[in-house]
DNA sequence: TCCGATT
């Protein structure tokens, strides 16, 4: 492919989206050369991008103009003309840690563009909360000017921050095999009936107990009052009540550390770190608890245990 | 492998 504009690249596309779906959709604009979502070899799992080839310039502009932006289930899919491939685009893409919290991709393009035609640049936010998660990443058109940002940029403050940002390339992510769901933030289906009259129900007197489903309970204040230490409220001093376990094995999932800890109360949260690297993962993660009372029981009930791999430590986060 | 976050 030369200079012709025809190509177009379509990202974030749906999971489900099928391969004629995706055919039809833009073959409804006019006659196409070639359509094809990018799949795992193995798995065909889709990675959420593909390409379209048109017959006419005039018919690629003009689903740039028409779907570029639709709404399919979930997600907006972005429909641009792809750029030619080579060397010069490659290693084009920034990852950037400690942003400013307040940064939204405008602010993060005013500091990167002084450096070279931005392609893209995104921050990432959790989806619960909408609140940025301090990291990002800006792609340039050309490796070169990634190159220069990083320099320029790199262990830098920027406008309106407290810490200098960290930034390398990004991973290429192109080929690997994506984690196993189960490595994603799991969040439980709820249970109504597990979050009323539950108080009071036995404690177990040995170590933690798989619960699941049915046999839940909730944490009973009643039972751990000798474990007040003057906080009357719900966080400790960060304001959260986020614990660090470690030790828990390179396999473990979110949904059983989650199981693990929701015998000492209501677990909010629960990450598994993933070393995308090695594809495992590192062998500790972060749970949160809906009360801090919640988060010193597991601690003191955890703490020590022997889980899958042996002791792991479980302490609140530093 | 010892305090995340990888579109």
């Amino acid at each position: 492919m030369g200079d012709n504009k025809t190509n177009l690249i379509i990202n974030y596309l749906p999971q489900t989206l099928t391969d004629e779906e995706f055919r039809s959709m833009f073959l409804s604009i006019g006659p196409i050369k070639s359509a094809k979502i990018v799949r795992d070899k193995a798995t065909s799992y889709s990675y959420g991008f593909g390409f379209v080839d048109y017959e006419h310039e005039q018919d690629a502009q003009r689903a740039i103009d028409t779907l570029n932006g639709l709404q399919l289930q979930n997600k907006h899919i972005k429909v641009a003309l792809s750029r030619p491939g080579g060397e010069v685009i490659k290693g084009a893409n920034i990852y950037i840690r400690n942003l400013p919290k307040h940064y939204t991709e405008k602010e993060v393009i005013d500091l990167f563009c002084n450096y070279g035609n931005i392609v893209q640049a995104r921050v990432l936010t959790d989806p619960q909360t909408n609140e940025s998660k301090t990291v990002g990443f800006v792609l340039y058109d050309k490796k070169h000017e990634a190159e220069l940002a990083l320099k320029e940029l790199n262990n830098k403050t920027p406008p309106g921050g407290a810490l200098p940002l960290l930034l390398k390339f990004a991973d290429d992510n192109s080929k690997k095999v994506r984690p196993p769901a189960s490595n994603m933030s799991y969040y439980p289906p709820r249970y109504p009936q597990d979050i009323y009259h539950q108080i009071g129900a036995p404690r177990f007197p040995g170590g933690p107990m798989r619960n699941s489903g049915s046999n839940r309970f909730r944490y009973n204040p009643m039972a751990a009052s000798h474990n007040q230490q003057g906080m009357g409220g719900q966080s400790n001093s960060d304001g959260q009540n986020i614990l660090f376990v470690y030790n828990i094995g390179y396999d473990t999932t979110e949904k059983e550390l989650w199981s693990l800890f929701s015998t000492y109360g209501t677990v909010l949260k629960c990450n598994v770190i993933w070393d995308s690297q090695k594809g495992q993962g590192k062998g500790y993660g972060f749970v949160t608890m809906s009360m801090w009372q919640e988060g010193m029981n597991a601690i003191q009930e955890l703490n020590g245990y022997h889980f899958k791999n042996g002791p792991i430590t479980v302490s609140f986060k530093k």
